[in-house]
DNA sequence: TGCCAGGCGGGGT
DNA sequence: ACCCCGCATGGC
């Protein structure tokens, strides 16, 4: 069953000059949220059509029938497209950075889109012990399984779930997603989301939302912090894995148990931040990849790979 | 074919 | 405080 959204209004945001909209409705996309020029925003039951109008970006709203057509503020807008999301500090740092230096050239005015924290947990999950292609390959199928399927403009887009449809759903559903073992954190992170629907803001303070996620079975360190960037914008606390852990002690010269510690001095409140655009800097490679193309300077994206900025194009 | 990942928790020491 | 292992799944 497709549901047909209707059209009640547009509202336009400022854009700032160093803002580079392609590179921000690019990262970690999907194509039936972003078609290279349209970006489509799933913001509660709303869908927004972004597109850049020099100088500003304009959004036509699309609504569910009887639906109360108020409830999409431009500050929400703003957030969610880290508008008002000033990086210069984050790029004095990343220009005298032996890592980072080369990609920002490319990368300058990429911000994460920000997503709800029940949604950022559903990624965050699918990153847990993963590559890349595996994990966003998770989220894609939980969009697809639990997700309304809407049309507008005679195109289908999803709206991703509440957390009230996991738990509806039964088991045998969220299998088919092929999440393996991650199934019964999900439904730990529906069974909190769902009790305490206050948590899935992006007022909440980031202290309070990671004490909440902690009592998840299978959230750890790694999996809050990246909630909390990729949600709040919360950038003082770098989710680290393996995978950054092992190519920061080769970048910066310390040993693995330390290089939270410096990363933490070398970014300060920007870690989070570093962390996201380092993935992006490397495609996402494997390790093993990653630390080869270190050692040969390749430290700029690879427009020709299935990478963060072009998993838009595969699925 | 077998390994083994952008984690995590439980159970050992 | 540490190891160390299993865990679902898919990619190589």
């Amino acid at each position: 069953m497709v549901e047909q959204l209707s059209y009640t209004g547009n509202l336009e945001v400022g854009k700032p000059a160093d803002y580079n909209f392609y590179l921000t409705a690019s990262v970690y996309n999907f194509s039936f949220w972003f078609n290279g020029e349209t970006l489509i925003l799933p913001i509660g039951e709303f869908i927004l059509f972004v597109r850049e109008n020099d100088p500003v970006l304009k959004a036509d709203i699309y609504s569910p029938p009887g639906s109360s057509r108020v409830g999409i503020s431009p500050d929400i807008v703003k957030h969610v497209l880290g508008l008002s999301e000033d990086l210069r500090g984050f790029y004095e740092l990343a220009s005298k950075d032996p890592l980072l230096s080369d990609s920002i050239r490319v990368l300058a005015g990429m911000h994460f889109r920000a997503v709800t924290p029940w949604l950022a947990s559903l990624v965050a999950v699918c990153q847990q012990n993963a590559s890349f292609k595996q994990g966003w390959r998770m989220y894609y199928n939980i969009i697809k399984a639990f997700g309304k399927r809407v049309r507008i403009r005679g195109l289908e887009t999803y709206i991703p779930p509440e957390p009230g449809v996991i738990l509806r759903a039964g088991p045998e559903v969220l299998r088919a997603t092929r999440i393996g073992y991650r199934a019964r954190t999900v439904t730990g992170l529906a069974e909190l989301f769902s009790r305490k629907p206050y948590l899935n803001t992006w007022d909440i303070r980031p202290v309070e939302l990671e004490e909440e996620l902690s009592s998840v079975k299978g959230v750890g360190e790694y999996t809050k912090r990246l909630v909390l960037a990729l949600s709040l914008r919360y950038y003082g606390k770098p989710p680290i894995d393996r995978w950054l852990r092992k190519i920061a002690s080769v970048v910066y010269g310390v040993e693995e148990e330390s290089v939270e510690e410096e990363y933490v001095k070398r970014w300060g409140n920007w870690s989070g931040l570093a962390a996201l655009y380092t993935t992006v800097a490397l495609d996402a490679e494997p390790l093993s990849t990653a630390l080869e193309r270190i050692r040969a300077g390749l430290t700029r994206p690879d427009p020709s790979k299935y990478s963060p900025l072009t998993l838009w194009k595969y699925l």
